[in-house]
DNA sequence: TCTGGGGTCCTAGGACCC
DNA sequence: TCTGGGGTCCTAGGACCC
């Protein structure tokens, strides 16, 4: 018997939006699925998820529908149905309830789960067979000693597998690789870390600390480097999700001309933030105004309310006020968004800085 | 290539105060 | 007259993730 040790597992559903596409529609299996935007590759819009079929021909998320349109001409393009997702996503996370572990979900399509046992692995194919036998969709496992190492692990275990990654191998499987390899580092930063001479993952975790701090910041820097590392939180938290606050952003077919067609469709996104909050029953103390102007500038503007409200007049004023600062310009884009009041005693100072949820 | 939508958190600079 | 230092609040922008 081996000895029973506290493990976090991530757990990510294999192309989980596509996947759930095919469930429905059997006929498709086997193709090229790309799922983004309404469904239309002519439009402005991107992908969301491609099948392995479409990745094959390098389509992947992120990418414009029409660029994916032109390498895959003969694929099956559908409309963003978050809905549909959203049900099964439920239906996924009460599979891995079942389990005993605590389920931290991060998304549609991944969760940590946190367990004290002598064998992690039997616990990971219990999370697959759980989740096949409840939506017959299939997930991928990583296995750590913290939440960076499982859901780097994971990786390693597409499609269908298992990986385990744990400070005994972390150097072996990561210390050669590419800095953007790492969860939370992305292109900028390992653009400006290969600027301070640091390329592999090993580098960085030899990197020394006060030149992070002085590129990146004093959270930053202690984060990047402890991340080269292969350090992490350890904490799985299932205690619900509160969010910090509601958006609703559209990119318009035809950009937008006039005034007023712009103050029309900031109203419109206005209202709809306001009845997001209101179904929350909080409180709005900050609105904020986005735009993108033709062809692709972005600019923000937020304004703290003098106190934190539920008028839907009130919100909605003071966002109008910031649409009256917009410049008369043709917009592609425009953003809303309401950040609410927290409920007390939620912990800021304790929060892990990592991007995004965790 | 012609670039979505919904999120979170960090940094930096200026204002203001003592 | 060569011009403090620290703290906090507000806002804009940046970066990243799914």
């Amino acid at each position: 018997m081996g000895t029973r040790e506290a493990w976090v597992l991530h757990v990510d559903l294999d192309q989980f939006v596509a996947a759930v596409e095919v469930l429905r529609r059997p006929e498709l299996a086997g193709r090229q699925v790309v799922v983004g935007g309404r469904g239309d590759p002519t439009e402005r819009g991107v992908v969301s998820t491609a099948s392995y079929e479409a990745r094959a021909f390098g389509v992947r998320s992120g990418m414009p529908l029409r660029i994916a349109a032109r390498k895959l001409p003969d694929a099956v393009f559908l409309p963003v149905d978050g809905a549909e997702y959203e049900a099964v996503s439920g239906r996924v996370m009460e599979a891995l309830r079942s389990l005993g572990a605590v389920v931290e979900v991060l998304g549609w399509d991944e969760a940590f789960l946190g367990a004290t046992t002598d064998d992690p692995e039997s616990l990971a194919r219990q999370a697959q067979a759980a989740v096949l036998d409840e939506t017959q969709l299939h997930c991928s496992v990583g296995i750590g000693d913290n939440k960076v190492r499982a859901k780097i692990a994971t990786e390693f275990g597409k499609p269908a597998g298992l990986f385990r990654l744990t400070a005994e191998n972390w150097f072996d499987v990561m210390g050669d690789r590419p800095t953007i390899a790492l969860w939370g580092v992305g292109t900028k930063v390992s653009r400006r870390l290969a600027a301070l001479g640091v390329t592999t993952v090993r580098e960085l975790a030899a990197a020394q600390v006060d030149a992070l701090i002085a590129e990146f910041g004093p959270k930053m820097g202690v984060w990047y480097h402890e991340l080269g590392q292969g350090i992490g939180p350890t904490t799985v938290d299932d205690s619900p999700w509160i969010p910090r606050g509601h958006s609703r952003e559209t990119t318009f077919q035809q950009n937008l001309t006039t005034p007023d067609q712009v103050r029309e469709a900031v109203l419109r996104l206005a209202n709809d933030v306001v009845e997001d909050a209101a179904e929350d029953g909080r409180s709005v103390e900050r609105v904020a105004l986005k735009v993108r102007y033709a062809p692709f500038v972005t600019k923000s503007t937020s304004r703290k309310l003098p106190a934190p409200t539920r008028d839907a007049q009130t919100i909605v004023g003071a966002v109008m006020a910031l649409a009256d600062t917009l410049e008369d310009r043709e917009v592609r884009l425009l953003g809303v968004r309401a950040e609410m009041t927290m409920p007390q005693d939620a912990d800021p100072s304790e929060r892990t800085p990592v991007r995004g949820r965790i």
